[in-house]
DNA sequence: TATGAACCTTCCAGCAACTGGAAGGTCAAC
DNA sequence: GTTGACCTTCCAGTTGCTGGAAGGTTCATA
């Protein structure tokens, strides 16, 4: 099929399958008239890169998986291992975002925000640590 | 002062500052052998940046809170805006990160992680919808 | 048969926000 | 005078795409 179909059935748009390509997470055939030809299996990939890395996993870690999920000898254990660490990742940045939210709200709730110049927000911003 | 000293006081590194005028948010003097002279007013400023990028502000919103910074008929209000904008940006940022945390740690869960090759995590990225 | 739309191709540029490195000028100390 | 720590500019690379230009292909329709 072409890249356009293969598109509609992996759900990423066909400017990122051909980046994808040019990178080296597939290869699909090409037709004598120069057109990529998606196999069935090539499309199975392509879903898998998109569920990825919707889940938050870099293109090098989902180069990882997809080849431990070619490799018929991986040990579930590798997996689990990346997956771990995305998952401790995530967790930083959760615990991140939070202070930050929490910094942010304070100032939010001291500004008065009308029409006068005073401002807690730029005091903080330029004067003490955070 | 030179970029150095201005370096460590603001706690950016020079490349920053350096790239933080680039792009027009500081103009610091020349001095006569062309090294890039800082008042303590630039100083103020590179520090203000510092915090309010650390605070997840883009460089767009810095360069909007700088000039409200130095803007003295500001009306507070337009930095409340700004700020509460990033508070819900943040908000939607927790609240998707928590989302795949879930899924995450689910398929972790259920993956033994031991040497043999089946793998809840790769099954689920490759087979059904996430 | 022509022509127009809807595909496809490659290549180049740009986004954010820096960071690294090369090649070279300056300054202060010894 | 030379070493080393500064400083300068400029160019390239990072991540993960996305947009657009310029052109080839395919297919349906007038």
């Amino acid at each position: 099929m072409n890249i356009g179909e293969a598109s509609e059935r992996s759900g990423l748009p066909s400017k990122t399958i051909r980046y994808y390509e040019d990178i080296g997470l597939i290869r699909p055939d090409r037709g004598g008239n120069g057109y990529r030809d998606y196999a069935a299996s090539d499309v199975h990939k392509l879903r898998f890169l998109q569920r990825s890395r919707g889940l938050g996993f870099s293109v090098e870690e989902c180069r990882q998986l997809l080849a431990l999920y070619e490799d018929k000898n991986r040990e579930s254990a590798d997996v689990k291992g990346i997956a771990e660490a995305k998952l401790s990742e995530i967790d930083r940045k959760i615990r991140e975002l939070t202070e930050l939210r929490r910094t942010l709200e304070h100032l939010v709730h001291a500004c008065h925000g009308n029409d006068r110049p005073d401002c807690p927000i730029l005091e903080e911003l330029s004067d003490s640590a955070t």
